[in-house]
DNA sequence: ACCCAGGGTCATA
DNA sequence: TATGACCATGGG
């Protein structure tokens, strides 16, 4: 079964789901940091209570107290680290002039420098470049790993480059490459949370009939 | 009560 | 390079 022939058939099942749930880049950035290891409900009450403070801004959250902001991000769960990173990353966003300079950086550097930001890893930076930069990189999660290992199609312990390259050779990168990638990884992310989880129940699977077990977690 | 969640860093070997 | 500990809230 190809990648193409597996998007098709999550489409067919789940219909577009109209990522990034955010309403600026900036709202996506915060999200992607605050969404990590983290159930997105409890990233939603987090920026809720950033925005019921006015504190969705870059400005605001370099500026406050490191408890203060801590504690709009309790409900996201892991809050002080969280707040430690969240604000590394608005310091790097105002250092290099926010979007609108960001924007004109190409895609390889811009992956550098969200790197290099601590807190910032892989995929977090990926997430930013499809859905804050709509930039044509495919994001790679553990979702990702677990169905397409457990569909046989890569080693179960295939490392986060080399997945997100087999997926970017398999579609290419060029023409509608970042819309494509969009809806994949956020249909991917929605699969694994209906039928995809670490102990298989995958009887209702859309993509196996039988894709419990064969693979190394657990 | 247990499992899981849209990860990343750091210490250790 | 490769594990393991740690971070922490909230839903099923």
């Amino acid at each position: 079964m190809s990648a193409r022939t597996i998007y098709e058939r999550l489409y067919a099942t789940y219909g577009a789901q109209g990522w990034w749930p955010g309403e600026t880049p900036f709202e996506v950035m915060v999200g992607a940091v605050l969404t990590q290891n983290t159930a997105w409900t409890n990233v939603e009450r987090a920026i809720d209570n950033l925005k019921a403070a006015e504190a969705l801004d870059p400005h605001t959250i370099v500026a406050v107290e490191p408890e203060q902001l801590a504690e709009w991000l309790r409900p996201s769960g892991y809050f002080n680290v969280k707040a430690d990173r969240l604000r590394n990353l608005c310091r790097w966003y105002l250092e290099h002039g926010g979007h609108a300079a960001l924007s004109d950086w190409d895609t390889p550097r811009l992956r550098a420098g969200l790197l290099t930001v601590k807190g910032v890893g892989k995929e977090t930076a990926d997430d930013i470049l499809l859905y804050a930069f709509e930039r044509p990189v495919f994001v790679v999660d553990a979702y990702t790993r677990r169905i397409f290992s457990r569909l046989g199609l890569v080693a179960p312990d295939i490392d986060y480059e080399a997945l997100r390259g087999w997926f970017e050779a398999e579609l290419g990168k060029g023409g509608e490459a970042s819309r494509l990638f969009n809806e994949y990884h956020a249909l991917i992310v929605n699969h694994g949370k209906d039928v995809c989880r670490p102990r298989p129940r995958c009887e209702q699977c859309c993509l196996s009939r039988r894709c419990a077990g064969g693979d190394k977690e657990g």
